[in-house]
DNA sequence: TAAGGCATGTAAGACGTTACATGATTAC
DNA sequence: GTAATCATGTAACGTCTTACATGCCTTA
């Protein structure tokens, strides 16, 4: 959309529009986000601690991944959101990760208001998107595909239960985001019931 | 956690689960399969159509862009799933794309069954990830949050009539995938109504 | 005291975004 | 006929994943 306005009106619009860039440097993304929001919660702590956490979360879209973290910390101190020191336990060493003032400015900047243009979405559903193309699949596939999508909604609960069970005692929005997580799980399986019916 | 097994088992035991590597080439993204899945559906058609679609979806996942989609095309060209022969409207040179026979087994072992791990998962929803979050807040903000909440909610329920109205005629499973929009808002709405009243 | 997982990283590569370029077509 | 937009791309760049490396530390 952007992109079909006239290519000098779209830089300047693009550049102008929504506060996508901060003063110093670009938009911090989702992940880079995400991650100063639990050095805020956790409290000063180590990459491999906030990896823990992104792996305990019942989304995949915190993947935690060793070789994201660590870089992507060390990109927000030198942007002087994040301040560390070196710490350690017995004999191995550690860096320890707390936010600077700047840091919950920016978070407080990414929660928003206003929320990005990119965050008036429908969520992204992995099953949906898979569901739209059942009808290149056999009506085999078909009920299959229902079966296991069903099983997998159920080890969803399960997650965002666990997930509660440990977590979920922090403050009143981490019970909020469980609970998030238990009325959206709650409506893609009344989907997924329709879904069979009207193939069943 | 696969990390966290000993490095050699992971190799094998990343290689070896779950069907994610075809015999020939990587797994396919979900961008690439989903887009596989939009040839099927379009049937023969540009790169600029796949776009279009992906920028009329209410999903903010499908961001269409061009660097994106003209080399990914090429991809999968080269990997036989699409073909292509040049064509024209009027002057202008087009290339256009069909599924082919491997195109089509492609996507539907990305349909499955059986679901990736990645695919077991809650939706990834950004207003969930700001509420999280929302302890950061002043209490001000997080009023005003809200509020541009339900209207990001308002808006998004148009986006998916109007696609309904688009696109939804297509096939019974296009349908579907509205009807999950439906119901995700509605239990986005309920429960941001439920932080309203926890906070109000 | 050896095995295995814990914890901390780094290197290379793939993928997608942003920005740019350019000719064809339409609207006025 | 000229300005805007359509349509088709390409190039550079940043981010994240995958794969690897390497010491600590526990437990049997």
């Amino acid at each position: 959309m952007a992109e079909s306005t006239a290519n000098q009106a779209a830089r300047k619009g693009r550049r102008g529009s929504a506060g996508l860039n901060t003063k110093r440097g670009r938009a911090l993304s989702e992940l880079e986000s995400f991650t100063l929001g639990l050095v805020w919660q956790l409290g000063p702590c180590s990459p491999y601690e906030v990896r823990r956490h992104m792996r305990a979360s019942p989304s995949s879209q915190w993947s935690g991944s060793a070789g994201a973290i660590y870089p992507l910390m060390r990109r927000l101190e030198k942007r002087k959101l994040l301040e560390s020191k070196p710490a350690r336990t017995g004999k191995r060493a550690r860096r320890e990760y707390g936010i600077t003032a700047g840091g919950l400015a920016a978070l407080r900047q990414w929660i928003g208001p206003p929320l990005p243009e990119e965050a008036v979405t429908v969520t992204y559903d992995p099953l949906r998107s898979r569901a739209r193309f059942l009808g290149a699949a056999t009506p085999a596939q078909r009920r299959q595909w229902i079966g296991e999508a069903e099983e997998a909604l159920e080890r969803i609960a399960e997650m965002v239960e666990k997930w509660q069970a440990s977590f979920g005692g922090g403050d009143e929005f981490l019970r909020l985001v469980t609970r998030n997580g238990e009325l959206e799980t709650e409506a893609r399986r009344r989907w997924l019931m329709e879904v069979a019916e009207r193939l069943g």
